[in-house]
DNA sequence: TAAATTTATGAATACGTATTCATATAATAT
DNA sequence: ATATTATATGAATACGTATTCATAAATTTA
């Protein structure tokens, strides 16, 4: 029986070694000569060595590790982003730390978690930076990258949608498509998000002469979205559009506006945003904004993985446009 | 300025006591003065003081750390079941290593990064352990358990719904309500949930003496229940009940049906498996089995933090039965 | 008051690795 | 054949913490 964890130490003696050979076989970038690096390789299988990446991280100051805060992983777009931040980091070599935050601001309780481990990244989705917590990070020298969110103190970099100019355009386009009495499903009324979306969204009707305007804010999730709808529709028969906070909230709504009697595109237009899978679902065939999820996050690590090479890099701020995905929620005219 | 990250020596230092009355007061459990407790904490503030956790696991020998390989995230099953899971070793001081792996056995790369960070349990859902992993894991002293998997070799502990039982009551289920024509609609042919899912709704279907019954495997994705739904009526169009091999692959399946001008459930039944929250929206409403998560959880995690602390606890399994939830995706009679 | 115990602290060490430094051997150039 | 360089290895050390051991001071007991 072997110990618990073999150790270099241990795969040395075997070997007939020293430990720093071993230790050169498997940090790599060294000299060993074939014949002891076979001897090495063969004594680490026998006792299923596998270096410690603690005591490894120790001496190295690196320990390979990127923490990822997200909040309601149960949101499709969000999972559909973990599973693109988990392959590409995971093929760089890179290990997540996932913690589910549920807060709309980063907590002391999860820094302290980042900090200890040592992260050398840090991946916030969908959640705020105070510029406390800003502070301690850049005091570690703990690279942040904040996704899907910006913060304006301009303190850490940040890749998101340029949301006021998609919401303007959404609008404009609504618009011109003839109808007069409009709603907007929010999501949490204090995020920058969701302001964006409000304002492009309410200078255009602005613009063109539109007060029918009712807004209605919950949170980004189905449920939300569907008892919004429930309110706004029984209340306000007229409501021929209904912009949504996002896709999620956008099914939610189509299921409320359906569930009281109403034909979706016939009777009132809805609009989301992200372009989810499941937005193309047939039951739904939703028209929506695409976010360019993929190149978002290549952003991202780009950016996260060149402020871990030099900490003295500027914090950068990457704006994506997307585009409209037209399938049959808006009644065409 | 301060260095990149101070250490207890620092902290130390500048409240002019040792190192190791600083770690004291940071590993908690020793006898420390208030004086010096207060000074040290003061001290540690200014410096933005962290323990070092990987420092700390190295003595310790504890990480707090446990790995959670995951396949199919996307599945609204599985974000809500990582949701659950986060939030439970979370509250108990463990960090969670995000895996997500794509095959249906656990991979070498993907245990090595496991074993490497030395976590102290891993817990593996959806996807199957070799043995030979099996006895990576045990050579190494690290608790395992399958979550909806089981192994035959009883290696390892394991959690998950009675497949086979569930299956048989459903079968009855749909028989009794005089559906005559049946197919399934499966995941991988492959694995032991499928199989014995298969097993259980096969036999009833044999004991009453009905044999229209199709059967289409693919994967456990919206994507593949639409495709093998669509296959499957429009060459089969007596078929009037579909059994799915989870709610994915339902709503799937309900889609495709729907498009090809089906009613559900007067021209066709749908019977899913899980019971997600999707199923519940009023555009499914899908009758299916619920696996309570909760409990499954719950037990996982019992089991996890008992092998941990009592690494000659023997396998455990878990069984549980679930129940049926009934809502309109089923003819009734 | 002396002896025994408790409380509080620092010095020294170990955890498992990577890396520097020193050294010895082998290969090449002069 | 000698001087130089490249190759290969081990000894020693550092990383940042927890913990044992020793000791001094404070407190309790006899």
């Amino acid at each position: 029986m072997s110990k618990k964890h073999s150790t270099s130490q241990d795969v040395a003696e075997l070997a007939g070694v020293s430990q720093a050979t071993v230790s050169r076989v498997f940090a790599g970038g060294a000299i060993v000569s074939e014949k002891k690096k076979k001897k090495i390789l063969e004594a680490a299988e026998a006792l299923g060595y596998q270096p410690n990446a603690h005591a490894r991280s120790l001496i190295t100051k690196r320990t390979r590790m990127i923490g990822v805060v997200m909040r309601n992983i149960r949101n499709p777009f969000y999972s559909a982003v973990l599973e693109i931040f988990h392959n590409r980091l995971s093929a760089l070599g890179y290990h997540l730390i996932f913690i589910n935050s549920t807060n709309e601001e980063i907590q002391e309780k999860e820094i302290s978690q980042l900090l200890e481990y040592n992260v050398e990244g840090v991946i916030i989705t969908d959640a705020l930076l105070s510029s406390s917590a800003a502070l301690k990070f850049k005091r570690s020298e703990i690279a942040v990258v904040l996704f899907n969110r910006y913060t304006e103190q301009a303190g850490s970099s940040s890749v998101f949608c340029d949301n006021y100019l998609a919401t303007k355009q959404i609008a404009a386009y609504l618009v011109e498509l003839g109808h007069k009495s409009f709603a907007f499903i929010s999501g949490p009324s204090d995020t920058s998000t969701t302001l964006d979306r409000l304002k492009g969204f309410e200078e255009v009707l602005k613009e063109r002469n539109i007060d029918e305007f009712m807004i209605e804010s919950g949170n980004y999730t189905y449920e939300s979205g569907f008892k919004s709808a429930q309110e706004l529709m029984t209340k306000n028969k007229h409501i021929d559009c209904v912009f949504c906070g996002n896709d999620i909230i956008a099914l939610g709504a189509m299921d409320a506006i359906r569930v009281i009697g109403l034909r979706i595109p016939e009777d009132v237009s809805v609009f989301g945003f992200d372009n989810i899978r499941m937005g193309a679902w047939p039951s739904y065939s939703l028209t929506t904004w695409e976010q360019p999820v993929e190149e978002m996050i290549d952003g991202t690590i780009e950016i996260l993985l060149n402020e871990i090479k030099d900490n003295t890099a500027k914090p950068k701020t990457l704006m994506f446009k997307g585009h409209m995905v037209v399938r049959n929620s808006v009644k065409k005219k």
